[in-house]
DNA sequence: TGAATATATGAACAATTATTCATATAATAA
DNA sequence: TTATTATATGAATAATTGTTCATATATTCA
């Protein structure tokens, strides 16, 4: 048994993908690093609130970013990321598809 | 790109592991099924407050149960849970690491 | 039937959090 | 330098949520 505060801690980083505008931000970067701008711009969120969510994603070491002239660029930050995404979305449609 | 319905259907999954007491009782589960008061007494959280996590954990088809005369059993829904849980943990036992 | 045990649940309060709005900072171009 | 563009952020409000307390339901035992 984990102790209690890195549960505590994995329940933290879980909070990360609690959140439609974060997994959606997540997803879109699953492929493909993007631009604030685009991430808004695809997404049809305002920059205010991207940019918002964008802090709480690099703080929690989930995105890593890159700074080119004005535009900074975000990525996943590692694959286990991608690997929870992938899971979560299979147990979703598993779910549903058990509905039937 | 996954719909936006689907996502926040993923962001509602990840709520579920997104809570001390919800993933402290998943994390307990991952080796064995337990009841209600053996939970409550592991993890020295109240009988209310253990139930009203399992019945979120249940509705998010995280768990199953099974009722045998008074107890009734929970145990993890899918290998899923255990998978996210896993590389959950590895995604903050790596990134701690990285910090020394 | 009545008492005891295991679990479930409704209401209410406290705490957390996502967005908006306004504005700040930083980089580039004119 | 001034204007423009890209991104960041502080404050405030609205909405969500976890726990406690009291109580209900269900099962077993005497």
């Amino acid at each position: 048994m984990e102790s209690k505060q890195l549960l505590t801690e994995l329940g933290d980083f879980f909070k990360i993908f609690a959140d439609p505008t974060r997994i959606r931000i997540l997803e879109l970067l699953t492929d493909q690093e993007k631009c604030v701008s685009e991430i808004s711009e695809l997404l049809e969120v305002s920059q205010s609130a991207v940019s918002h969510q964008l802090k709480l994603l690099r703080l929690a070491n989930v995105v890593s970013t890159e700074k080119i002239g004005q535009t900074v660029t975000y990525r996943l930050a590692d694959d286990h990321i991608r690997i929870i995404i992938k899971y979560g979305l299979e147990h979703i449609k598993e779910a549903k598809g058990e509905k039937n």
